[in-house]
DNA sequence: TATGCACCTTGTAGCAGCTACAAGGTCAAG
DNA sequence: CTTGACCTTGTAGCTGCTACAAGGTGCATA
């Protein structure tokens, strides 16, 4: 299949698949006498693998890693555990963090539907609240 | 007070300080005869100010918005309220996102640690899952 | 006065993960 | 034989910094 059929078979576009076989994400595929990439079952199952993965958050170079995981069979289940329990972890982290910052923006609101006049309480809170972030 | 000086009271790293004078961030400070930027106190006020508002996950191009706002006492008070509005929204997006990520990152956890040898289930389930991502 | 050192200057390039061109080649339908 | 959809490579851009390199400044000390 052409690049073109790929990329909608997967919702990806073609500059992106593209970009993945320069990283080295995915294989590079055949190519037609026309110089037109020709792409097996396998490359879709590997592209939907990696779609998967970014979607879930994880990085391209994790991803690699997991496709190199996957390849070998043997011993590969406890470090693809590993990289999903990090991957929690992180998810987990930016949770939390974004928690704190609705928590910070939905009282900055309401600060500013209290004083119906005069100045600005929310620009008052930006310049002057404690450094709660980061 | 020097750069340096600013980095430090604002936690903010100096070469950040000039790209945010690049961007048109934060105003260019006057220059001492050794051409050192010289900056006063209403720049740290407002590098502040950026800080704070970056911390709260609000773009370059929404920092500079807030900060003409800021600067023109009328009318301006709704339009930061919206700015704050829609950055709440957008919050509150992640928020959700990261939690179906987190609960299909746990549940593949869970089915690795069900599976004790043999082929691992999250590859499995990486490969196969419906695309519930974005 | 010389020298060392911390600090500053500009300019440029790099990071991730794409995305968006431009300029041209291929191929099937009409 | 032309049109138009698709493909090719190459390069530059996006956000928000960060990290150099090569050189200038300013102050304390020998």
């Amino acid at each position: 299949m052409r690049i073109g059929e790929l990329a909608k078979a997967t919702g990806t576009k073609a500059e992106t698949i593209r970009y993945y076989e320069r990283e080295g994400i995915l294989p590079a595929a055949d190519r037609t006498t026309g110089n037109y990439r020709d792409y097996s079952n396998e490359h879709l199952a590997t592209l939907s693998f990696v779609r998967r993965a970014r979607g879930l958050g994880f990085s391209t170079s994790q991803v690699k890693e997991l496709l190199t995981l996957s390849d070998n069979d043997d011993k590969s289940c406890s470090d693809v555990d590993q990289l999903v329990r990090q991957q929690l972890k992180e998810v987990n982290r930016k949770i939390e963090n974004l928690i704190l910052l609705r928590d910070e923006l939905s009282q900055m609101l309401q600060s500013c539907e209290a004083s119906r006049i005069g100045d600005c309480q929310i620009v008052e809170r930006l310049a002057q609240s404690p450094q709660v972030w980061r």
